[in-house]
DNA sequence: ATAAAAATGCAATATTGTTGCAAGTTTTTA
DNA sequence: TAAAAACTTGCAACAATATTGCATTTTTAT
């Protein structure tokens, strides 16, 4: 149990509060979080700036991954099955429901890989698609 | 020649300095561009509202379209071959250049089709890949 | 328990995007 | 081609979002 504070500990990061609220946030969380998100579901416990720094950390440990979208958005999700050790956050599909606008993470499907034009090299792919979710149907 | 001239024709806009020069910037550049492009390139010969409001009546007309990003930003992009009648412009791969930072449209490479889970009903793909692109390899 | 390291909150500032409205352009029409 | 109608622009104000430095507090290591 207290899966955040393993988390945490195994990325070398202090316990403190924040920290612990806003995994917890996104563990209990089924879509995508934006920072908005974080801010109203903590009842704005904790600054802005917090806020910020606390997913700019988390992102650049890898606990959490940020999902690219056409608004000027930017949303965070951690994956379902926590991605331990040398799973990749970047190769799941993304899926955007048109009707709850939640953002869900389909950790179970792959981003296909495409052929690219002479002379580019992939590093990573992304993808998401935009349509009506299981619950929304 | 002239293409901005007919492009803003066809889709019955008005002509205007505003209109005719952020088209031939994209016209002229291979790589998307995002707001603050546009401004450095126009020397901020525009207001920043006119700017906003000529990239949403060009979205708004298919002329241009959004690419996801994840960092904050928004970018836009016209489809190389100008996207003629009937064609949609969120089928193909966009790819980030990680040296050059470019974000280019692969107008023929399509965005594969993927099985989702159950209930889901896709709507719309978007796929972007990041990587080295064929100038900087 | 204490010192060192790290995280937080505050204030200030920067960046990005939006809206209403008056003035200026473009297009239509006759 | 001149006048009216329709549309576009720029300004000003505002709102939302993001970043930085620094003093204080909290966490961790000794």
């Amino acid at each position: 149990m207290d899966a955040n504070l393993e988390i945490l500990r195994k990325n070398g990061l202090s316990i403190t509060e924040g920290r612990k609220k806003i995994l917890d946030l996104f563990l209990d969380t089924e879509g995508a979080l934006a920072h908005a998100d974080i801010e109203r579901q903590t009842d704005a416990a904790f600054d802005r700036v917090t806020v910020y720094r606390t997913l700019q950390t988390f992102v650049d440990k890898g606990i959490i991954h940020q999902i690219p979208t056409t608004d000027n958005s930017v949303l965070y999700a951690l994956c379902k099955h926590n991605c331990e050790a040398g799973h990749h956050h970047d190769n799941h599909v993304h899926f955007i429901c048109n009707k709850c606008h939640k953002t869900i993470c389909l950790d179970d499907v792959t981003v296909p890989e495409v052929r690219l034009p002479k002379g580019f090299r992939p590093a990573q792919s992304a993808m998401v698609v935009t349509g009506v979710c299981d619950e929304c149907k």
